[in-house]
DNA sequence: CACTTGACTTATT
DNA sequence: TAATAAGCCAAGT
């Protein structure tokens, strides 16, 4: 307890990340808004790198708002985080999520309070 | 210690 | 409709 300041920023990311069930995909955005901070999108963007550190994070799971596969160049191959999502059942076309709106995995609505 | 970059998103022009 | 600006915060140089 002589610890308040919430750190856990990232860890919620992971956690939030790491709840996304197979077969769905999620976006930057939704998780910062679910967290309470839509601008901080970049920030669950920094997660995500720094998500190496941890074992299990589905970061595939994870793509901008438009369903393009940003991060796929982190990966490491370019074709990764597209071989990971068809892997799941996720259809992907020219680096996209195809029916990324059916697919969307909303932390608010699916964790809602 | 100050500046730049970065897995984004929204608003404005 | 498309392009540009601003906002967010942390880590790297």
């Amino acid at each position: 307890m002589e610890t308040p300041k919430n750190n856990d920023f990232f860890e919620q990311v992971y956690q939030v990340v790491h709840l996304i069930p197979k077969g769905r995909a999620t976006s930057y955005g939704a998780i910062a808004k679910y967290l309470g901070s839509a601008r901080s999108s970049r920030m669950v963007g920094w997660a995500m790198n720094t998500a190496h550190s941890r074992p299990e994070i589905p970061a595939h799971r994870v793509v901008n708002r438009n369903g393009m596969l940003t991060g796929k160049m982190h990966f490491g191959s370019p074709t990764r985080m597209q071989e990971l999502l068809e892997g799941e059942g996720i259809q992907v076309e020219n680096d996209q999520i195809i029916n990324f709106t059916e697919l969307f995995w909303n932390p608010q609505e699916e964790l809602k309070l």
